[in-house]
DNA sequence: CTTTTTTTATGACTATAATCATGTATGCCT
DNA sequence: AGGCATACATGATTATAGTCATAAAAAAAG
């Protein structure tokens, strides 16, 4: 299923820096790298299931990863998109639960993958990085306070908008602002990201495009007026 | 605005045990207790505002506060519900943001004021209470996903049997398990609770009481059906 | 390169919940 | 206790978005 196909030392790794693990010391870094082990995940391939146990945490070298909970209909709720620098499966670890959502490969990607005792060990010995994953997430539940605020109190033309501006910021090609989202997006999940139905999501990009605010290419979306984007999700 | 009038050590605290201070050893404990200052709140009142930058963390002693975000049209969103024991704007301070929430109090409450400053202090020499926090924190980030996905996929009436069941368990009356929800919510909190109309919980709570799922008298809920409630409200 | 499957698109209809309007009850204050 | 304000309740109407059905297009598989 999976084939470990390649081996990157983190030290040579070149995302470092946007890792989490790039606080860590040189030290700290080389026990990751002796014990981890990497992985190519195809598209549609699973990283891990809700309700599973953590055996480890999982570090993104490469394309994006969808992170959802299934709902009680078996529809899927879009909760992030991780990136290449993510780490994956560290809260469930951290709290001791099974994990509270399933992560799947949107396209193919580059995953290693550090083993449970390795990381708590690291989590041990460094304060510092006890702290670094700390604040990340006090700052994730901001951000889900926001989301959570949103999917209540906006409608989903709003909500559609403050999704393609998400996209487009975090995953737009880096340096050219040319509004280009990358992402290997399908319609139904765009509307999983916004909490609708894909009927809906269809429908309502139809008419973005019409009023000019967006072009699309198949998948791939260009923004083509953030502002009158940001007016129309209401961001102040 | 805010009368000291009680001061408790924290030694000597009653709900030590509930609270993530408890974990605390006692010099940690002491430290705490000689800087920080307590406070009573009457209903009503807001104890931070969102926007505005963290001075200190405050622990609950007694009372209940809710804690709520501001939607684009003034909207309040209910994010969750503290209870003694609860430590709040912890968050923020260590991710270094303003807060991105509202914290009120739902009736006269006790609260305990610990500075930035000796929070931070405890927090870099206590890697145990580090890890405290960061475990209440991914564990919270878990419950979210769940909350975010409840709001996107549910409808109405099943997310309102959700909100009771939650209220009951979390606010009811330690052991007399009578199903009474000992808050002092308004139909508005409630729904604001939801993510709804106050109308439509007003007019659902009737439905509910109809079918004999609950009672009311005045704010009073009575949950009689607990098990119908969960299957209404598609919790597995 | 063709077949099969999945995804996108559009129309018609329905259901859910929001909004608006109004009246009643309840709590709150001096 | 009386008067003001807030909260609760209910009806009528509207808007928003979901569902179902079907067709066309695109992507994936062999």
């Amino acid at each position: 299923m999976k084939a470990s196909k390649f081996f990157i030392e983190c030290a040579d790794c070149d995302i470092k820096n946007k890792a989490l693990f790039g606080n860590l010391c040189s030290k700290s870094l080389d026990k990751i790298s002796y014990n981890k082990s990497c992985a190519e995940y195809k598209k549609g391939q699973v990283l891990f299931h809700e309700g599973t146990r953590p055996l480890g945490v999982f570090c993104v070298n490469k394309g994006k990863i969808k992170i959802y909970k299934i709902g009680f209909d078996g529809k899927e709720q879009i909760i992030q998109i991780s990136k290449p620098g993510d780490l994956l499966g560290y809260k469930a670890m951290i709290s001791e639960e099974t994990y509270p959502v399933t992560a799947e490969a949107l396209e193919d990607t580059k995953v290693c993958f550090v083993p449970k005792g390795d990381f708590l060990d690291i989590l041990t010995d460094s304060s510092e990085f006890n702290h670094v994953l700390l604040k990340e997430a006090c700052r994730e539940l901001g951000l889900m306070a926001d989301s959570l605020t949103s999917l209540a109190q906006k409608s989903v033309r709003e909500r559609l908008a403050v999704a393609l501006l998400m996209l487009k910021d975090t995953y737009g090609i880096d340096g050219t602002d040319d509004g280009l989202v990358e992402i290997n997006l399908t319609r139904e999940d765009l509307a999983n990201i916004v909490g609708t139905a894909t009927e809906t999501v269809i429908r309502l990009l139809h008419d973005f495009k019409q009023e000019n605010l967006i072009e699309t290419k198949g998948r791939k979306i260009r923004v083509l007026e953030p502002k009158k984007l940001i007016k129309i999700g209401q961001l102040y």
